[in-house]
DNA sequence: GGACTCCGTATACC
DNA sequence: ACGGGTATACGGAGTCC
């Protein structure tokens, strides 16, 4: 076991870490006699710069110089937390005298270098990790879900008000246990001291929950508090600790509260789920139910009950309410089960708690990793570099319209391959230990990768993937982490560097095809689209191409098959939408999909990609009459024609940005002005556009969509008539203007053709060539790129 | 009063 | 507490004619 990924410290069986004292630590390990703790001494630091700065500092603590010539040279220990504390105070002190400008906390010191997380410090200066040894069954993992009332005539439960109290309580675990706490017979007291016993009897080392977080443990924390219980749910007795909002500006980013548990982790399956879709991309919200069909493992009986219905199941079908609980533990399990794995796995290398690693973002992870190595080798640590990244990824669109045969090529790994194969990493790394990282990660993601791919054994194989993918998350965060301005080992030139070799594969690539007569579509990055050469076709030919084209790519940079497809409709750069040949449609990029639209905009946009990738000109024009009517007719419910946008700055940022001219009003927040007292940031706000002048200024004819009411429906006809010529608009480059006309018009008295009617292929100008050429090159569909059913080899 | 540019914010792609 | 750059859409404000 490499220790530059694991740490130096190959203790096995460490299930969580918990600061004990001020002086120590309680760290629990599990053996094959059962779970045991011990009290290890723990010497709280941090890094200097200047090790003056300690000079007249009283209390005993220790300074160590470390090698080399980098920023933070000064390694400084004491025997108790509150005593490093006292010494950041001291150096806060001495610096405001020499300062021009006064700072007031240590993460304003730029001669000091701390991390806050007293857990994380221990694992780094001793080099253990959790879970050695472990397999991530070995976990004793438990789910919960809580089921509220709610008071008659409400909309949402509030722990605050008596009547809306807890109901049930639905657990689970991993090793097959389910069990409901009902409140039928119940007090709610007695509720929530058997879940007390509950967890603390079957010790178990995890609690997950699906937005555990947000909803789940605040609920339960102010009914314990209104039924006069503690929920002391720790390995050592003591309660549910919620994170003090020391660091004020915790608020600003995530908008939840952190709660710790002694020797036990919370996770949170919500935020496993955006943290995978934050590269996948792929999903449409993260509710449990629709995340569970997403990954297939919602059961066909499974019970679904509406929210503002789970007081009513309560009072007349209690039974139902029941199954529809466990069915939400269920599903739970089975979400952590898929996500949490790579989170085990990941935990066993960095030096944090298992819930800490759920919630980091890569860079921290990185660092992590890094400055572990360095402290072991007694070396001095780089302080982050000013400036920033001048160049990224490449991309380009080459044709606007509809083409096919489309095959989509991956660079594999772009930039960690580029890192690896040019070692490239961060030039105040000079222990080296990038590469080595990288090098050493990939190895065994590749390993893992190919094991997995031999293995029979289904089990064997979904493990197998979990510790590749969690691999290779860690992995593709390195490029990101050259540019980040606050990492400690940047590099902005490093960073370029590898963006511009990216940008000269790509490139190459593109040649290579063009110059086999292939036609490039569009580019993005590491990925390319193009139409392959008529004597490429059918799935096996196309494969030869791409093997073709990446022979003389450089060595460990490889190319793969992302996909084939019928046709593309090129529209924008990182904007188009593809018609597999299961006729199965893809929608990409902002302008053609995106949250933000309306919803009878989506529906609008994606019917009319529907109907131009299946040539169905007619369609489209039915499609606008339709919606026109709609519109007109007041057809559309107030969610139909809503905006829904999310509120990132708070009432005083947003007023005080608007006062001094820095942004504009936005109808967004003056409809949370005039409707809510408060918001947090990240709450999400529905509103539409009122008035009869279609031109009228947003943010002053705005309403919330509450206050619609479909007896007297008040939305801006004119407004959203508008709307939707804007969004057909985006269609006008497929077309001429006459066609065009014809297509999103209402006016066909004499009734509409689409005879005659032919989408357009364009070539989009190169940037280099404007100088020749001012309008484009405009063309019919040329029948080596026109998708025509009868040359197809499937 | 429209056409135009500029700017900040939001969303999405890789 | 925090990976990155590239790209499009949109609303509002200011400017010009």
């Amino acid at each position: 076991m490499d220790p530059l990924l694991y740490g130096h410290n190959p203790e096995q069986g460490i299930v969580a870490v918990r600061q004990a004292s001020d002086s120590t630590m309680r760290v629990y390990i599990r053996s094959p006699e059962g779970l045991t703790s011990k009290e290890v001494e723990f010497y709280p630091f941090f890094l200097l710069s200047d090790s003056s700065f300690l000079d007249n500092f009283p209390i005993k603590h220790w300074v160590k110089e470390l090698q080399g010539s980098n920023f933070f040279r000064y390694l400084c220990a004491f025997t108790r937390w509150s005593e490093m504390w006292d010494a950041v105070h001291h150096i806060i002190e001495v610096y405001n005298r020499g300062a021009v400008k006064r700072v007031e906390s240590f993460n304003d010191l730029p001669i000091l270098h701390l991390r806050y997380d007293p857990v994380s410090q221990f694992l780094m200066q001793t080099g253990r990790t959790l879970f050695k040894g472990m397999n991530f069954e070995d976990l004793h993992r438990l789910q919960l879900d809580i089921e509220t009332y709610t008071k008659h005539g409400q909309k949402f439960s509030n722990p605050n008000r008596p009547e809306d109290q807890i109901i049930l309580i639905a657990l689970s675990d991993n090793r097959g246990w389910e069990y409901v706490i009902s409140g039928k017979n119940t007090s709610e007291k007695e509720m929530l001291l058997e879940l007390v016993q509950i967890i603390r009897e079957r010790d178990v080392d995890v609690i997950e929950g699906h937005n555990i977080f947000n909803f789940d443990l605040p609920y339960i924390l102010k009914r314990c508090e209104l039924c006069g219980i503690d929920f002391t749910v720790g390995r050592d007795g003591s309660s549910l600790r919620s994170s003090d909002s020391r660091s004020g500006s915790r608020e600003r980013f995530t908008n939840y509260i952190l709660y710790e548990i002694d020797g036990r982790h919370i996770i949170d399956t919500m935020l496993l789920l955006q943290s995978y879709d934050q590269s996948k991309r792929v999903l449409e919200h993260y509710g449990l139910k629709y995340a569970a069909q997403y990954f297939g493992f919602a059961k066909e009986d499974r019970m679904y009950i509406p929210a503002d219905r789970i007081s009513w199941y309560w009072d007349h079908e209690p039974d139902l309410l029941v199954r529809y609980a466990l069915d939400d533990v269920r599903e739970t399990r089975l979400l952590s089960d898929h996500l949490s794995r790579g989170v085990f796995y990941l935990a066993q290398m960095i030096p944090f708690n298992y819930g800490t690693a759920a919630r980091l973002g890569s860079a921290v992870k990185i660092e992590s990793l890094f400055v572990r190595e360095y402290l072991h080798q007694k070396h001095s640590i780089p302080k982050p570099q000013m400036g920033a990244q001048t160049s990224g990824g490449y991309t380009d669109i080459f044709y606007t319209g509809l083409l096919g045969p489309i095959v989509d090529i991956d660079v594999e790994s772009l930039y960690p391959s580029i890192m690896i194969g040019e070692k490239i990493g961060p030039k105040s790394d000079t222990l080296g230990i990038c590469y080595r990282i990288l090098e050493n990660l990939t190895r065994m993601r590749l390993d893992a990768k190919r094991r997995m791919n031999k293995s029979e054994n289904q089990t064997e194989r979904m493990l197998l993937d979990a510790l590749q993918s969690s691999f290779k998350i860690l992995i593709n965060s390195f490029y990101g982490y050259l540019g980040y301005s606050r990492g400690l080992f940047n590099d902005y030139e490093a960073a370029d560097k590898v963006t511009q070799s990216g940008q000269k594969i790509l490139h190459q690539l593109i040649n290579s095809i063009t110059s086999h007569l292939g036609i490039v579509v569009e580019v993005d990055t590491d990925g390319i689209f193009f139409v392959p050469p008529r004597s490429f076709q059918g799935e096996e030919k196309e494969k030869e191409f791409v093997k073709m084209i990446s022979k003389d790519l450089p060595r460990g940079i490889n190319l793969v098959m992302n996909g084939r497809y019928k046709v593309i409709l090129s529209y924008k750069k990182k904007n188009y939408a593809l018609l597999g040949y299961d006729n199965k449609i893809v929608i990409k990029g902002s302008s053609l999909i995106s949250r933000s639209m309306e919803k009878f905009g989506r529906y609008f946009i994606q019917q009319c990609v529907d109907a131009l990738l299946n040539r169905n000109i007619n369609g489209l024009h039915e499609l606008y009459l339709n919606v026109y009517r709609d519109i007109i007719e007041h057809k559309l419910s107030v969610a139909d024609f809503a905006k829904t946008e999310t509120l990132r700055e708070s009432r005083e940022e947003y007023l005080e940005a608007v006062e001094k001219g820095h942004r504009n009003r936005t109808a967004a927040y003056e409809v949370a002005l005039a409707n809510l007292t408060h918001w947090k940031i990240g709450d999400r706000i529905a509103y539409y556009i009122t008035g009869t002048d279609m031109n009228v200024k947003g943010f002053e004819h705005c309403k919330l969509v509450d206050e619609w009411d479909p007896n007297f429906p008040d939305e801006n006809m004119q407004y959203y008539l508008k709307r939707l010529l804007e969004l057909a608009k985006k269609f006008e480059v497929f077309f001429t203007p006459e066609d065009f006309h014809a297509i999103f018009s209402t006016d066909d008295l004499f009734g509409f053709s689409a005879e005659g009617i032919t989408p357009l292929m364009l070539h989009v100008p190169r940037v280099t060539e404007e100088v020749e050429e001012e309008e484009s090159e405009v063309f019919q569909i040329h029948p080596t790129i026109e998708l025509d059913e009868s040359e197809h080899i499937v």
